[in-house]
DNA sequence: TTGTAAGCGTTATCAA
DNA sequence: TTGATAACGCTTACAA
């Protein structure tokens, strides 16, 4: 039975202590070159791998962040894993995963975890997670970024939000100078931030317009079951020229049930996505959608809470995105 | 300044042995039913996390596995790491992610991170990882399961993979019934175990029906600069009347440059995609493709790296999994 | 330049 | 039912 390797297994073979083992390890500390030599060799040998625990139990540092969001199959999310893991690579620290699928107490337990891992830091996207429970990790020395989710009052903690407001402002806007008066709408759940401000947005755009809110063109769909397509039917049957989709896979979901109902987008009806993840450059038509840069955001995330680790003093404190029109072919001026 | 709660700290409060809090913790050996409830009060009241690191070096067991995939934006990977981690997550396992990118360096440093951690198993998905590293991996005492890739003679290793050969075939064969004879086809880079295997079946079928081959209609992309485009220009200008791409992300940007080019699918050139990834339905026309159980797949691997820890003796060494087709509106019969 | 001793926070083992 | 002691593998601080 083969035992792992140890510091120690090293330092006998190599006929030193195991303290100059780990000043080679560490590049710390005076060594003598040929005995440097001999060791990184016998380290090679012995195919020695440093138990991080061990190292981490001392340096009370464990070059792991926890990243805590609903669903990784979500390009959304993936992408700005992407762009965090990326980052965060550079500077040798490692990402464990949690999918949480938005149910809270998984969160709650998730958030546990990470902080019986003793993870240097915390990445959290949870619409629905209490303020209690935020405001008790956020409380605790473990530097948190919270992404889509503000929270008040809190100066130890960095925030990146979209601006779904202006997002839906801008998105109904762009359908209401084309001419579209009777404008559907497909928001996430009423108890998600986003779903409301997106609201808040579309109903502004509107009143710009001086278009009298149909509310029975608003409609909320749930993450789990999502139900695109009775509720594309309930828009049609309601007069609806364009539709506002929660995201880009709603939109393609969207257009789907218009094909199958005999509508062609955009001739019959415009469908506008949000997000711009790859797919929506890849349906057909291609989307119009709100953009945002993912990838960029997950880099940010990642330096941010890189420096918060670091404890470097942070100045920004929140950053919102702001969602840009990229007009595809899924939109269309109305005669 | 705030240290972190120990058990120590818990042990005093409650006025006994750190041992004592220990059984409580993990319900092991006979405590006083009082004495149980006030540990367990004082936990709560402190918040007491006891640290993962201290606990595995003791026990050994970091209840954490390492995943290595290439890419997580990629939707095929994003599926079965979602079935993968549902599944470990039931029994208390966390996720450590490594994306590779498909860089041989950094699969090799991503190995032994892992091996820093202390992760009881690891699942990996790297079709280039050389056999010499890859051999050296499987003979160290930590369990593997192996995504696409073979290893011969080793039965310390369990493989899933996808049946290539017969995925090419079973899509070439569907094609050459539907009246095609020039088809074209998009494969990965030349490298890859399943690019080969698909190119053998497809082959094949071509010869069962007694099509000569013709090899300007075979290329390769490459994962990074994938030339889409360029490629389906260079079939459509070869004649193809239709083509079997690489995977489904790679059949929609197909459909999408022969759009461009004023060319419609099905009716003019056919496509037909591969993984049956749920983006495969959103798409215009919907895509036949080689359908895969991919949720499936990583509820599977997962299974099978767990049963390999509990040193539970598991009959399977490999499982290969069938592309089915699935047809869909992105191929016709040529007239 | 190198070695010795102590300690990180937990569990295992044995004794009480 | 509980406690004392050692051990896990490493780094830090200090001494040689």
């Amino acid at each position: 039975m083969d035992r792992k390797i140890t510091i120690n297994d090293v330092a006998e073979k190599a006929g030193v202590s195991r303290q100059t083992i780990s000043r080679v390890l560490n590049n710390k500390g005076d060594v003598n070159e040929t005995t440097r030599k001999r060791v990184l060799r016998i380290i090679e040998e012995l195919d020695f791998q440093p138990s991080m625990q061990a190292r981490s139990m001392v340096t009370r540092k464990t070059n792991t962040i926890a990243l805590l969001i609903p669903d990784i199959t979500n390009p959304f999310f993936s992408e700005i894993v992407r762009g965090i893991d990326r980052t965060v690579r550079a500077t040798n620290i490692n990402v464990l995963l949690f999918s949480t699928d938005e149910e809270v107490s998984r969160e709650v337990s998730c958030i546990q975890l990470a902080q019986n891992y003793n993870v240097d830091g915390i990445i959290l996207c949870s619409p629905r997670l209490d303020e209690i429970n935020l405001r008790k990790l956020i409380s605790s020395k473990l530097p948190v970024v919270l992404l889509n989710r503000e929270i008040a009052e809190m100066n130890k903690v960095y925030s990146i939000i979209v601006d779904a407001q202006t997002g839906g402002y801008t998105a109904a806007k762009y359908l209401l100078d084309l001419g579209h008066r009777s404008i559907g709408i497909l928001v996430g759940p009423a108890y998600a931030d986003s779903s409301v401000k997106r609201l808040i947005g579309y109903k502004k755009a509107l009143s710009d317009y001086a278009v009298p809110l149909d509310e029975s063109l608003i409609l909320h769909i749930d993450h789990q079951h999502d139900k695109i397509h009775e509720n594309t039917q309930l828009l049609v049957k309601r007069n609806a020229t364009a539709i506002l989709a929660y995201n880009d896979m709603t939109a393609a979901k969207i257009i789907q049930s218009c094909t199958e109902m005999g509508l062609e987008v955009p001739k019959d009806i415009s469908v506008i996505g949000f997000d711009g993840i790859p797919i929506s450059r890849l349906v057909n038509p291609r989307l119009t959608t709100m953009d945002l840069p993912l990838y960029e955001m997950g880099e940010m995330i990642a330096n941010t809470l890189m420096k918060m680790i670091n404890g470097e003093e942070t100045h920004t404190k929140l950053t919102v995105v702001l969602p840009l029109l990229k007009v595809g072919q899924s939109t269309r001026a109305i005669t």
